[in-house]
DNA sequence: TAGAACTTTGACTACGTAGTCACAAACCTC
DNA sequence: GAGGTTTGTGACTACGTAGTCAAAGTTCTA
């Protein structure tokens, strides 16, 4: 019987209709739509005219159905609109287009595994997932897919599943910026960290010490944890400019940057003249600050278009690359961070 | 024959393969799945347990072939990473989570008509439409789908579709910050304005403009328009800078805001002692720029869930709204804004 | 010019799901 | 205890698409 009750929306045209329209078999129609050969020239033009008349519009749900195979990718995200994570997502909307596939976005609520975005990802149908701005409850994050899955961040273990790691290179990152701040003559450089429970956070913390292990310098205490936020940097910032000698910060975003450079500003500190200010991310106002801030750049489009490329390839049925992408990223020096002021003369 | 082509993927356990392990009818499945009543507890239970051991997982495009809905939204946006728009985008995932619906995204790039995303939305397979930070090329946008449409932002006029408006309100937002600078004493207000291809650009601009009418303030001319960078809120700056008698400044957001402050701070004017600044957005870092902004906040969650919730209405039937809503804004007043300065005092 | 090879077209089918209907069994109601 | 209603279950079907195969027509080859 015909499923026809009276919640059912009208729908547009089938092939089936446009074959009635061309006068030839659904068949036929669907040759022309998806540019197969052996259909001959008059043919497909009569078809092609039924189709424009009729508004045909192919339907995903059945090709889907038929093949198993979406043409979507699913992003899990922790939905956050900072300005890494949001500028991620949209560099991945943008390259999925490219590569034809469609965007489907799964936000993980707090205090619910990862899990729960991936299932509901997976129950609407995807080819493939890519976990954005990945964070974790201290144990390595584990999953269960049966599609590949790739990982901004730190290696996951997916069940069955293929999976790939791609990032910026917020190791490497965290290190230049160290070094930048040390071969300016600081004797060491704090850190403003970000939740631990974040990968990106995590990898900065593990950069900026190796940078100052190289170098040799002290490793000073960890202000209070930064959660990005203005706020919460403004917080580490008061508790830094408590202490003697502090001449050399690095935090973990231009966020939390902007939060101590307030409260330094306000603790009668001068940057750089008294402490040298360095972020993470050049944000568009990095830029225009007072001072101007010096900070890292990450390519999140060159992340985006790696990180798609990769899963496609895997969705095409491509082993998982064995080695971690990492992009390179950008120093960019501007007038928050200095040599070192000389110390204070003594009496002439 | 069987569609098994070597390319096609393995695929999970469907309703049958369930049905046979706990010895019933897929129908029989499809109740118990769906929690429709008239299934026996044992009968239910033993289903239940088929459906944990081998690992079901629903068939969205099974089931939205049959049914002809999707349980799936489209989001149009301009795939620009502002602090306004990525908010609004991650607060409709959030609020389309809560009615149970996924989120589709489709990015415009530059110069392509917004039907371009609207159409592979509509191809992908959406319930409705929700079109978010929209612009326009000065003609009013017409679209074609045949799915609800809610505009956030000015309506829009959808061929045989129903639509709606839910925005937040711009205009009045716009007024509230202009009368705020007047009410300090300033004989009038100054405007950065965003690209005016933007319909928010464009209501800031008219509340401005009607704010100082109703105040009787003159309309100073607009300085180069900006494209929301600090960048641009940089360049315009400076202009204003090089005027005499500037003296309170409403730039269309917050990254404007911060460029005209940089601007300012290299002219030598004090902020707000020569010249008050307000912004709008209110980004987080807002309260720790030097000085801290006062800015006009808009409540991006209740204007995501206001537009699911219409839009999930028009989905199930109902008629479209008549009236377009709108989320009240709010006024956050900082250090950035101030009194007028009196004018030099003659030499005493 | 016979047969092989290719081109063009269509009939048939399956994908996984839920609506409709049929029917038996159990439960009422008076 | 006859008739009616409710409960529980399954058979059958359609949704729109593309793979498989068959068949007829056409061109090429020896």
């Amino acid at each position: 019987m015909a499923v026809t009750g009276p919640g059912r929306p009208r729908r547009g045209p089938g092939m089936t209709e446009v074959a009635r329209a061309a006068g030839v078999s659904q068949k036929t129609v669907s040759r022309v739509v998806n540019g197969e050969p052996h259909v001959s020239p008059e043919v497909r033009d009569r078809v092609l005219r039924a189709v424009q008349e009729l508004g045909y519009r192919p339907n995903n749900a059945a090709r889907a159905l038929l093949l198993g195979r979406y043409r979507r990718i699913g992003v899990v995200s922790l939905g956050s609109a900072l300005y890494g994570p949001s500028t991620l997502l949209l560099a991945l909307e943008r390259a999925m287009h490219r590569v034809g596939y469609s965007f489907a976005l799964a936000g993980t609520l707090e205090g619910q595994p990862v899990q729960v975005a991936v299932e509901a990802l997976l129950e609407q149908g995807v080819d493939g997932i890519v976990l954005s701005e990945p964070i974790d409850d201290g144990a390595p994050l584990r999953l269960s897919a049966d599609v590949p899955v790739v990982s901004l961040g730190e290696g996951v273990e997916v069940g069955q599943g293929r999976s790939a790691v791609v990032g910026a290179d917020g190791l490497v990152a965290a290190r230049i910026a160290t070094e930048h701040l040390l071969s300016l003559g600081h004797r060491t450089v704090w850190h403003i960290p970000g939740p631990h429970d974040w990968w990106a956070a995590r990898d900065r913390v593990r950069g900026w010490r190796e940078a100052l292990a190289a170098a040799g310098a002290p490793e000073p205490p960890l202000p209070v944890e930064g959660d990005w936020s203005p706020a919460s940097g403004y917080a580490a910032g008061r508790q830094l400019a408590g202490l003697s000698d502090v001449t050399a910060v690095f935090a973990a975003n231009d966020d939390m940057a902007i939060g101590a450079l307030r409260a330094f500003a306000e603790a009668g500190l001068s940057v750089p003249g008294d402490v040298s200010v360095v972020g993470f991310d050049d944000i568009p106002a990095a830029a225009y600050l007072s001072p101007p801030l010096t900070t890292v750049r990450q390519d999140f489009t060159a992340v985006a278009d790696r990180a798609v490329d990769v899963l496609i390839a895997m969705i095409e049925g491509g082993p998982a690359p064995a080695e971690r992408t990492d992009i390179p990223v950008e120093l960019t020096v501007r007038a928050s961070s200095g040599p070192v002021r000389e110390p204070a003369p003594p009496l002439r």
